[in-house]
DNA sequence: TTCGTTTATGCTCCCCGGATCATAATCTCT
DNA sequence: AGAGATTATGATCCGGGGAGCATAAACGAA
C-alpha cells in the first residue's frame, strides 16, 4: 500500500495516512514540523495548493521522503534508474 | 540514479534533471505544463517555496509522479509497504 | 569570436497559503 | 447521551509565488 502522488489531494492523503498510521495528532504533528494545526488540516483535507516548504516540514517531521518516478514504471519492486 | 527529494531544492534539480533527459528547453517544458519559463527556471535554480500546483504541473508534463517512502528504506530496488 | 539559443532576472499586480487566535463541528469512548 | 479530545473553519494580516512582459546574461555551436 504505498503513497503515490500525482496531485496536491494525493499528498494530502497520503500525509493524513502516515500521520494517522504513528497515532499522532493534528496538533502533534503540527508542533513537531513548526507549523500549525489549522495548516495540517487545511492540507490533509483540500491539500490546496500548499507550499512545498510546507509539505516537505511535515514528511521530514514524519520522517518520509519523496521518490520521483516515472509514471509508467509505477510498480512497487521495479524501482530503477529513472532518466 | 532515481531521484530522491527531502527539500524543494531536491525537486528542483530532479525536475532539471528529468527536463534535460527529455531534451526540452525550459521555454518548452513550461509551455507543456502550461506555466512560464521564468517560472520553471525559478523552481529549477533556487526552487524556492514553489507550489505544490506548480510542482505538479512539472511533473504531468514530464510524465512523473511522486512515491512517498520511509526515509530510512531509500534504497532502489527497496520499495515497498511504507505505512 | 560571433551569432543564435537558452536561461536568469527586473518589475508590477494579484492571489492565496500560512501565521495567529478563537470557536464551531465532529468524532470517540464510556 | 454526555464529556473530552480531535478536527474543521472564520477572520485578518503578511509575505511570497506565479502571471505577464521584457531584457540581460550565459551558454553552444560554427
Amino acid at each position: 500500500m504505498h503513497q503515490i502522488a500525482r496531485t496536491p489531494k494525493d499528498i494530502g492523503n497520503a500525509l493524513r495516512k502516515a500521520r494517522k498510521a504513528r497515532k499522532l495528532t493534528q496538533g502533534e504533528l503540527a508542533t513537531q514540523a513548526g507549523i500549525w494545526q489549522r495548516t495540517v488540516s487545511t492540507i490533509e483535507t483540500s491539500a490546496s495548493g500548499a507550499k512545498l516548504d510546507t509539505i516537505f516540514d511535515l514528511l521530514a517531521a514524519l520522517d518520509l521522503e519523496i521518490h520521483i518516478v516515472p509514471r509508467s514504471k509505477a510498480k512497487p519492486g521495479d524501482l530503477e534508474d529513472i532518466f
